[in-house]
DNA sequence: ATAAAATTGATATTGCGTATCATCTACGCT
DNA sequence: AGCGTAGATGATACGCAATATCAATTTTAT
């Protein structure tokens, strides 16, 4: 995780996701969920995994374990704040292990579906005042940015 | 629509839709598109709504019009930047005209699924400064916030 | 009025996810 | 260690939003 500064901004990005390596069945065991087999695989497999991804994919790529399995982990996943759920730009959902425990935003890359976290006091704060102006309460928001991440085959490539 | 300052945020916010009334036939028209029944039908229809609706919603209320017709005329609108797609919190999606012509976000109540658009040159500014420390480049962002926007009959009748 | 091109709608199909439910398994208890 | 049961699983069906197909229809330029 590197941090720096920009134009007063303080912007947090996770540069190496490699060494963060949540236990994530340790999160669902602690929430009561039972360590079992399909979970212990379905863990260990998105731990690995520094891009976003999709369900299928992860169903794809665990043909032993039964897609409803793997919608369900995924979920409990999202509950307990390991998992978070972003839109890439046709509206399709992308997941992603969420590095950093607090409030974030993301940036995906558009070609290769890289995700990495966006961690700025200055959204929260401009999005505060903004919630000042609305009638009614602010109860979340979210931000994604799009990008060329000019680092992916796809790019590079060209 | 009304324009206010708020700490050094400008922030446009659309507070009456109904008198903006794009003429979403001629759009289409502009674009090389014809003119015909079910599309006029629909168009006209969306010309009232000031929510956000979904697809289905307008397809219940155009039953002479077949639903492939209404998807294919609300992507042809979508392309011609005259209504938006937004995401709601559970990764649903909801379309919204467009009042504002240049870019804007939107905020949308969780109740009554009221849609309005916000306009904030500080978010851009925000959003470009984070750009910069970015690797690639930022292709198109998107920011929602959800609200309890207290007017609805879901609200006002707890 | 006519013909070509665009559009339509019925239908089938896809993508992504949830509901059902009989079977199986983890794990607390003895 | 064995047992009982709540919890978990997976095959299947279903739901929902949207797209693909394609013959029939409608628009529009001529």
């Amino acid at each position: 995780m590197v941090l720096f500064e920009a134009s007063s901004l303080r912007i947090g990005i996770n540069m190496d996701p490699q060494a963060l390596r949540p236990d994530l069945m340790a999160m669902l065991e602690g929430r009561g969920y039972r360590v079992t087999a399909p979970r212990k695989a379905i863990t260990s497999l998105l731990e690995q995994k520094r891009d976003g991804f999709t369900s299928d994919e992860v169903s794809d790529e665990l043909p032993s374990v039964g897609r409803a399995t793997v919608y369900r982990t995924i979920k409990l996943l999202l509950e307990a704040g390991a998992v978070c759920r972003l839109a890439m730009m046709d509206g399709t959902q992308l997941y992603s292990l969420c590095g950093i425990g607090h409030h974030h935003h993301h940036w995906v890359c558009v070609e290769c579906g890289a995700v990495k976290e966006i961690r700025a006091v200055a959204i929260e704060k401009l999005i505060s005042e903004i919630g000042a102006g609305i009638p009614g309460e602010v109860i979340d928001h979210r931000l994604e940015l799009y990008v060329n991440c000019g680092r992916c085959p796809a790019t590079s490539g060209k």
